[in-house]
DNA sequence: ATAAACTCCGTACTATACTACAGAGTCAAC
DNA sequence: GTTGACTCTGTAGTATAGTACGGAGTTTAT
């Protein structure tokens, strides 16, 4: 397929996909005799992965690392192990994060509807109160 | 406590807070008659959620919203809970996700002890398998 | 009193992650 | 066989989120 299938496809902008090619977050691909890209379907799921994994706070170097783990598995075993660990426990962090958050904007909620004191959020303890109320 | 001390106990630098302040990230705060700004500890809180709000991949602008659904409350009730379960929609998003990449980086360990194929990640599934190593 | 450290405001610069040209070549339909 | 859509490279511009001055005034320690 060519790159602009890819972009409607993958949901990524023509500009943005020669931009990660050049970042080093797709390989170079095979070209047409033309010089034309030229991409299989994979190359849809690394894009879409890739903007997921923006959405989750990760930059497009971390990406660029997490998206080598899978591909440098059975070359450098061990040091690929200790960093694909160290990802993970990234990510059980900001899960731990986002379960405050909810809990937190939960009892904003429910607090809505009782009236009661607001600040006893574990993240937003006495977060401040100056008035921003239309700032 | 001045904006020297905010700093060094909220993590974030004097310009930076300076910057949230004209962004609307925080309120103005109150001045010493020299034109000083003058902070209290809540302050500190409220940098430190924004900081952790930005490594969850919240942009300022959200953030600020988020930070709005706390001194909303009482206001506009029925507006702000519906923006709050918007949020919480958000977040749980956000967690399924990186439950699901924390659950292929795991797989990627397994694979690396075994040897076994490893493109049957949720997220990965295929993702493109040129040749990354070295990029 | 005076030096060092801190703060003020405004402007300019940086890094990241795109996004938009310009000017040329290529392909697909009529 | 030409029109229009697509692609190429390279460079330049934008938005977000800071970060770093410059030149001034303020506070603190000696």
């Amino acid at each position: 397929m060519k790159i602009g299938e890819l972009a409607k496809k993958s949901g990524a902008g023509i500009e943005t996909i020669r931009f990660y090619e050049r970042k080093g977050l797709l390989a170079e691909p095979d070209r047409m005799p033309s010089g034309y890209r030229q991409y299989d379907a994979s190359v849809v799921a690394r894009l879409q992965f890739i903007r997921r994994a923006k959405e989750l706070g990760f930059t497009l170097a971390e990406i660029k690392e997490i998206l080598a783990l899978w591909f440098d598995a059975n070359t450098r075993c061990e040091h690929v192990r200790q960093r694909a660990e160290q990802k993970i426990a990234d990510i059980e962090d900001k899960v731990r994060s986002l379960h405050r958050m909810k809990r937190s904007l939960k009892k904003v909620i429910s607090e809505c509807e009782s009236q009661d004191s607001i600040d006893d959020c574990p993240l937003m303890k006495g977060v401040g109160n100056a008035s921003m109320h239309g700032g």
